[in-house]
DNA sequence: ATCGTTGTAATCAAGATGATTACAACAAAC
DNA sequence: GTTTGTTGTAATCATCTTGATTACAACGAT
């Protein structure tokens, strides 16, 4: 199974809120228009989102905007705020190897701490790539369009 | 969502099969007893693990064994085997951003790489890992408590 | 021919994903 | 203080993926 798309949307909502910040009112119709998604899937990832102290969301008035620094947003903030594994925990283990087996005895022990490997290596990079850097390449590249 | 459970049961197959190889005839019976799953499950990845030159199969009389040196198998051969993924793309992007905004327009050009290099960063820690070094471990435990 | 297997199709229940409807809570504007 | 446009959230739904399970034909050795 693949990582659920809600990372790249939550990404893709960022870039439009800091995009279009100064121009309209950014609100969950205009970004479901944006993504092509229904405006209650918006508002889900928005609240997670502004449970992670990401954004901020004008109840009443309508409209969300960003609150912390773009240079401090990296991929793994969202990743972790739009809640993409359960647990936290990339892979998936068999829950029940037959303790009878000596194979089965130790698989976990022999696994886990390979597989936390794995997933630090894909949060690492993760880590590294920020809102700003994504930000700043939109709105090149808009810029180049114009 | 998480990446399949199917990727631990097929390293717990081969390491399965390599503890016993000398003792039983290691079938999918076998197999699904120490993994606890039904043995439908075990024949389904022996097959994938087969098609990726990894194990042999016999038909008619029974048992696997494995083919290919195990300091040459990898995680990552084992993970691509398995079908862990669609695609081999570990990230599901929302497929249909709006081309009519400036933001969904460019979207993908801006995240694609990132991705992509997130992917790279997985992958390339599961290929540092063999199943040389995890059997080994294996028969080491096994051995300590002997 | 018999026997224990494998390969594979078919069906099923459970869980996750998004889409969608519905509506109360809310804050500003009038 | 009512109206208006939003948000927050629950509830339902279809679809997909997973893994369990049943069933059985194909197979190879004895």
């Amino acid at each position: 199974m693949q990582i659920s798309s809600r990372l790249s949307i939550a990404i893709h909502i960022l870039a439009c809120i800091e995009t279009f910040k100064d121009e309209h009112k950014v609100t969950s119709d205009f970004l479901a228009g944006s993504v092509h998604v229904n405006p209650v899937v918006i508002r889900r990832l928005l609240s997670q989102l502004k449970a992670a102290g990401i954004v901020d969301v004008a109840r009443g008035t309508g409209g969300a905007g960003i609150v912390k620094p773009l240079q401090e947003i990296t991929m793994l903030d969202i990743y972790r705020a739009v809640d993409c594994v359960e647990n936290g925990e990339l892979f998936h283990f068999h829950e029940d190897p037959n303790p009878e087996c000596p194979v089965g005895r130790n698989i976990h022990a022999v696994l886990d701490g390979r597989l936390d490997r794995v997933q630090q290596a894909m949060e690492n990079e993760m880590q590294r790539i920020t809102m700003a850097e994504i930000i700043a390449e939109t709105k090149e590249l808009i810029r180049s369009q114009a």
